[in-house]
RNA sequence: GCGCCAGUAGCUCAGCCGGAUAGAGCAUCGCCCUUCUAAGGCGAGGGUCAGGGGUUCGAAUCCCUUCUGGCGCGCCA
């Protein structure tokens, strides 16, 4: 529904071009104009005043006003168009509610996009440090699905390294290890030891190189960590509606490397640098990236070099996404680059979404080392025990309250993840994260359920709906097209043209844009924000204008507006993983 | 020291590919449930858009610079 296009369509002439036009016209504020156009630039350009152009657009769009156009005003160098309300209107509308309650998806659009998130490290505790990664890769995987990508999911799991030594020695020494509670316990335990005593971080190293080197017994307990975790890890996934198409993690990549150290060398780029080697960056203004240590050992951007050529061959990607923490800036542009002068003409399609930082309120910082964590499964655990105490409170009879507890108290946390933009730092506090009020996921939630009360009562009474058995009331003239069970009658949209109404329709018609935006920048938190203004917008003319009421006409014109709102809010609230009871 | 990122209301943040009066939420104060869910709505107060230059008809937005904060800069990931 972008009208800016239409209306340079509209204008271009043999002296301006649409493409022209176009970045010059701006969304107004729904008084002065709904859209328009300041004429300073192209004034400049035709060697004219700005009140002149800006008159003689005017005149141009008065001598034959087209159909969406209402109204152009010539103010101060200013074209300004208002759209004409009812045609917009039935565009809109018929346009939502033909996709029906649940959107489909874009048509395939034959690219893949890869999205790497959440990565966990094994035998560590899933804490609130890992919400981030997990709910922004996670929205972002829906979003690039829903716009027709073939949308990759990996989990790139941190399964290697001395760690895993440590801790097959703390389980020896001190027993346990059964839970992920225990491990990290044994974990943090261990540092506490090896401060005073170094002969436990031999002892590690020892029993990490039984591991590299297939010892059953070390491999037993590795394996056994591993499903530990991951079976726990899992059940904060389904909790929060993330989903993984591979768990493909550093271990994997084992036998991957020895092939791109060789290919590096094969192409000259491995110089020798203190016993290391390292590809030179110098020319590119970066330090240079270590890719073997002294000993011979891989690091972590050998691993990333061999899994992006990896994921090349596995996916044929088009872009490959890294959600991982801004201070992995310099590494990623590291690796690209090196990929780059690999002469790999795709490195460009790899990108990193970084994001800032979480730190503990009262400014502690987390680490898994010092168990100064926040588990994510508590916050959960607490937001949903909220829920539930204020469900008690409000709606006593809510049938099946604990599951919609469970979308409350899980949406509040997640949303309020991923209602700012990514790169914030993020200072996590437990009243914020169960907040339930005001600019919060539970308001957007409320927001839905409030739509789909006002539309339990109309389809009652109302016109213009498929009723449960499938046949249209009252709607002997009206055409049902496309998925939507439920059409909108062009007659109705002259109830729908004041100004609060209209503000509502005009949020709807934004919806695609925000999602294009939201993957263009990859940024779920634009489609957070888009439906934030939506909800309030729809609250506002709630609170103004009765929906159901004795005149028929008007009922059904905004029982449809109410059911476009709801099916936006609810297929948006999914694009950021929010469920939408419609009930709360 | 060098590099990257950030600095907008008391707090948390939108707005930043230049446009006409800088917007929300929280917090504070005051209103609105005998009509569709008050997890809601309305109103009030609160801003040198970190400071200073510059470009432009026009700058929170672009450029330069200073300050403040965060992060990164070789054998961890």
């Amino acid at each position: 529904m972008d009208y800016k296009q239409t209306l340079a369509q509209f204008l271009a002439s043999d002296k301006v071009s649409k493409d022209e036009l176009l970045p010059l016209i701006v969304d107004s504020d729904g008084v002065r104009a709904d859209i328009a156009m300041p004429c300073h630039k192209l004034a400049a350009k035709l060697k004219k005043s700005p009140v002149m152009v800006a008159e003689e657009l005017r005149d141009c769009i008065k001598k034959a006003v087209p159909e969406w156009c209402a109204d152009a005003q010539a103010v101060n160098g200013y074209l300004n168009v208002f759209l004409n309300r009812e045609f917009y209107t039935r565009d809109v509308l018929t346009a939502i509610l033909q996709r029906g309650d649940d959107f489909p998806a874009a048509p395939p659009n034959d690219k893949t996009v890869t999205i790497d998130y959440s990565s966990i490290n094994i035998a560590k505790p899933f804490h609130i440090g890992h919400l981030l990664t997990t709910v922004i890769g996670g929205s972002l995987r829906r979003i690039f699905a829903f716009l027709g990508y073939n949308a990759v999911g990996i989990n790139h799991l941190g399964d290697w390294g001395t760690q895993f030594g440590k801790l097959i020695v703390a389980v020896k020494k001190w027993g346990g290890g059964d839970t992920i509670e225990e491990l990290s316990r044994l974990y943090v335990k261990f540092h506490e030891e090896a401060e005073n005593d170094d002969t436990l971080n031999d002892e590690g190293r020892k029993w990490f190189k039984k591991i590299e080197e297939g010892d059953t017994g070390a491999l037993a307990l590795f394996r056994k960590f591993k499903e530990i975790t991951l079976k726990e890890a899992e059940k904060v996934y389904k909790t929060l509606g993330v989903e993984f198409d591979s768990y493909a993690g550093e271990s994997f990549y084992n036998d991957k490397m020895a092939p791109v150290v060789e290919l590096l060398e094969n192409k000259g780029l491995l110089t020798e640098s203190d016993g290391a080697k390292v590809v030179d960056l110098k020319q590119y203004d970066m330090p240079p990236c270590l890719i073997l240590k002294s000993d011979g050992a891989s690091l972590y951007a050998t691993r990333d070099l061999a899994a992006a050529i990896y994921r090349k061959n596995a996916y044929d990607f088009n872009q490959n996404l890294y959600v991982v923490a801004y201070q992995q800036n310099l590494h990623f542009r590291q690796v690209f680059k090196v990929l780059e002068m690999m002469g790999f003409d795709w490195a460009g399609g790899c990108k990193h979404v970084p994001f800032g930082m979480v730190s503990l309120e009262g400014g502690g910082s987390l680490s898994t080392r010092k168990g100064n964590v926040v588990l994510l499964k508590d916050v959960l655990a607490a937001a949903v025990e909220k829920a539930g105490r204020i469900i008690e409170e409000k709606n006593p009879d809510l049938e099946g309250r604990d599951a919609v507890a469970k979308s409350v108290g899980v949406g509040a946390v997640i949303f309020g993840a991923i209602f700012n933009s990514r790169i914030k730092d993020v200072s996590f506090s437990l009243d914020k994260a169960l907040s339930f009020e005001g600019e919060t996921g539970p308001y957007l939630q409320y927001t839905y359920a409030r739509c789909r009360s006002v539309l339990s009562r109309g389809e009652v009474s109302g016109i213009g709906y498929k009723t449960e058995q499938g046949s249209i009331r009252g709607l002997a003239s009206y055409q049902v097209s496309g998925g939507g069970d439920v059409c909108f009658d062009p007659k109705l949209a002259d109830e729908l043209t004041d100004d609060q109404t209209f503000e509502v329709i005009r949020l709807l018609g934004g919806f695609d844009g925000a999602v294009a935006e939201a993957a263009k920048t990859y940024e779920p938190s634009v489609i957070s924000r888009y439906l934030m203004d939506l909800a309030q917008s729809f609250n506002r003319f709630y609170i103004d204008h009765r929906v159901i009421n004795d005149d028929k006409k008007m009922q059904s014109a905004r029982l449809l507006l109410t059911r476009c709102v709801a099916n936006v809010l609810k297929n948006g609230l999914k694009l950021v993983l929010l469920d939408a009871p419609k009930k709360m």
